[in-house]
DNA sequence: TCATATT
């Protein structure tokens, strides 16, 4: 009885928007946030997104706000406008995954006869409420594609005409009945995005036989299929393979780069001559020497098995340290490819020409020969997950980066020669 | 060509 349109007090309610914010400084607080876009909006609350396990920042946070007149001013006044002390970059501030498309009651109308006009459809849908906004999507010529995007005032609205027309409403001279959904989040479309992107990579041959290219878009420990694996079906989504180990393929072993183990041999010091130290020496012998040089794990060096290369290939194409057998300082990295640890000033270094099919354990495995990899990150396209060719490799001395840059910079792997460098310093001076 | 992250 006592309920009745009380105030509202949850910052959870229909009308609150919650928005997204990144650029967050790590050590900063949620009271410090809540004290600072309060300047700009009216903010209910800050939650800082946390790591899981260790509980520290991330560096971003939710910021919700009683209306969505007050997200806009939060994002107004912030968002590109303003860095804060040890970020990197300006904060960015938007609504959260989904938080539009709940805001705006968004549907999705599909199997509309190519016919029917903007109006028609807007007749249809009045029925149940006011049409904020309506738009029949349309191919080159003015086509319709049979389907379209509307937005009604609110969700009430919206569930109505959902209820009502989705798979019970034929339209005039159509046989099926029209399909209305809540229309995708951004964040489900980016996923189908990159799922287009990724089947589209794996279905263009690419016939240049001298680089690794050529299998760039395949998973790792794929093996190209000579013998009989229907590669060339064409339409089929290559990141659906899983196939049985390497070793258990017949022909494996025909397969090991004895070229490789050549190469290494008579190339790979004596042609690192001039920037050597005495330094350098200490380190690379050791993971060649012995009985462990041979590739016994193959899946730690993706360039191994495209290493068919003919002998003219570059004796500089194979990087000292992937020749070890990773098992011994694999376990000494740990996570090392996996979180974003840096190392002390002047032992991170910014890698670029990475080649294209590198992920981040291919780059932490091709930097070990020189100290222990903290860590090691090859970027990737967020939409697509293609790598950009840049990364990062952390070491914990100064001295393991320089010998780093001193072998590894100019060296060819892949079509291109690294670009091995010192990572720029971000850092600001800290306020007093 | 220098760290974009959605409790």
């Amino acid at each position: 009885m006592a309920e009745g349109k009380r105030e509202r007090r949850e910052s959870s309610s229909e009308e609150s928007v919650k928005l997204f914010v990144g650029q967050v400084p790590k050590n900063m607080t949620e009271v410090q946030l809540l004290t600072m876009f309060r300047e700009f909006a009216l903010v209910d609350e800050v939650n800082i997104i946390k790591d899981k396990t260790t509980r520290a920042s991330r560096g971003c946070c939710f910021v919700i706000c009683p209306t969505r007149e007050e997200a806009d001013k939060a994002v107004n006044a912030c968002h590109n406008k303003k860095t804060l002390s040890g970020a990197s970059s300006p904060l960015q501030v938007k609504y959260a995954d989904g938080e539009l498309e709940r805001l705006e009651h968004k549907l999705f109308v599909g199997m509309l006869p190519k016919n029917v006009s903007e109006a028609e459809v807007s007749a249809l849908f009045s029925t149940y409420g006011t049409i904020k906004d309506l738009q029949i999507l349309r191919g080159s010529q003015q086509t319709s594609k049979g389907c379209a995007f509307l937005k009604y005032e609110t969700k009430e609205q919206a569930i109505a005409a959902l209820d009502a027309i989705n798979g019970k409403h034929k339209m005039e001279g159509s046989s099926v009945p029209l399909v209305v959904k809540w229309a995708d989040t951004e964040k489900e479309r980016q996923a189908r995005r990159a799922q287009k992107a990724q089947s589209q990579a794996s279905n263009v041959p690419n016939t240049d036989s001298q680089h690794p290219s050529l299998f760039g878009a395949l998973p790792l420990g794929y093996v190209p299929p000579y013998n009989g694996f229907g590669y060339q079906a064409p339409g089929y989504g290559l990141m659906q393979y899983r196939l049985p180990p390497m070793q258990n393929q017949p022909g494996f072993h025909s397969m090991i780069p004895t070229v490789n183990q050549g190469n290494a041999l008579r190339g790979i010091a004596p042609d690192l001559g001039p920037s050597m130290n005495p330094r350098n020496y200490a380190i690379p012998p050791a993971s060649y020497m012995g009985s462990t040089y041979h590739l016994q794990h193959p899946l730690a060096y993706p360039g191994g098995m495209f290493s068919h290369r003919p002998l003219s290939s570059s004796p500089r194409s194979v990087p000292p340290a992937v020749l070890s057998s990773n098992s011994a300082t694999s376990s000494s990295t740990g996570k090392g490819s996996g979180g974003q640890v840096e190392g002390p000033p002047g032992a991170n270094l910014f890698i670029y020409h990475i080649p294209q099919e590198y992920g981040d354990q291919e780059l932490s495995t091709a930097f070990q020969g020189f100290g222990r990899v903290l860590s090691a990150k090859v970027f990737v396209d967020k939409a697509t997950g293609v790598s950009k060719c840049f990364g990062f490799v952390s070491y914990d001395s100064p001295e393991d980066a320089q010998s780093a840059i001193s072998m590894m910079n100019g060296f060819q792997l892949g079509g291109k020669k690294l670009k091995v460098q010192l990572k720029r310093d971000n850092k600001q001076t800290k306020p007093c």
